[in-house]
DNA sequence: TTATACAGTGGAGCATGGTCCACTGTCAAG
DNA sequence: CTTGACAGTGGACCATGCTCCACTGTATAA
């Protein structure tokens, strides 16, 4: 099919897919072009458009993307590895979740620090949402 | 005082300390040269980055910590207004924060239907977690 | 015939926040 | 007098993931 078609069946733009296909996470064989130079996507690439879309969900990088595709081309993607990189993964987001909770507990007493010491005309930089008090 | 200096007291590098003064988050005063060139960054830079720490400490972007910093300098960083930017920040926070959630259930959902229906050396693409069931 | 929608390529640009580099000048110690 | 640490400038480069652009060729319908 070509690269509209493509677009269409997977959601990603065609500047995606050719970023994707630039980036070496997709690939047409070289003789898969018509006779106006048009190239023509096998079904594989669909399949592995939407796969990549399914890594991506679960937020993956592109390099990482890339290198779970490398272990499905030599096989290696037993159910063990990807789970472990799954996991892993995990741990990464809640260290993210973490770190933000954490934020977001110095956002609120600063901001509580600013409501219950000064006026809400008062000049901010007295109440240590600014400066260092 | 030099660069080298204010890079010792505030924890930023150099180069940082630079970067900013390029985009605009600092300034040093034209004439604020010693006679080799070099620049004499008056006190008021210092407590400026020192603010800048802060902010950033809070979340903000850089383009957001320029622009408090430009209601401070117009003398219209108020309470009200500070606070209800860090309000925003805080709901900003919550939805990443939401959104990681949601992530990391995608994923243990992953892992979980991974490992209760395939063997540890299956192949992958058989259990979800790479291909579309 | 011409307008349009599609296809191809290569490369620039965006946001974010630095980091590093080359090349030059200055100053103090040994 | 040389060495080293510091200062200055301008600009390139990094990761991330696209997005857009120019320029060209092809197909189709009115």
């Amino acid at each position: 099919m070509l690269i509209g078609q493509l677009a269409q069946r997977t959601g990603f733009t065609r500047d995606t897919i050719r970023f994707y296909e630039k980036h070496g996470l997709i690939a047409v064989p070289r003789k898969a072009r018509r006779l106006n130079n048009y190239k023509e996507y096998p079904d594989e690439v669909l399949e592995r458009l939407l796969t990549i879309k399914r890594i991506k969900a679960m937020g993956f990088t592109l390099n990482e993307t890339q290198e779970i595709l490398d272990l499905v081309e030599v096989d290696q993607a037993t159910c063990a590895t990807m789970a472990g990189k799954a996991n892993a993964k995990v741990v990464a987001i809640e260290q993210k979740i973490a770190d933000l909770v954490r934020l977001r507990e110095t956002l609120r007493n600063a901001v509580k620090g600013c409501t219950t010491t000064c006026a809400p005309e008062a000049n901010a930089t007295r109440c240590g949402l600014v400066v260092h008090r």
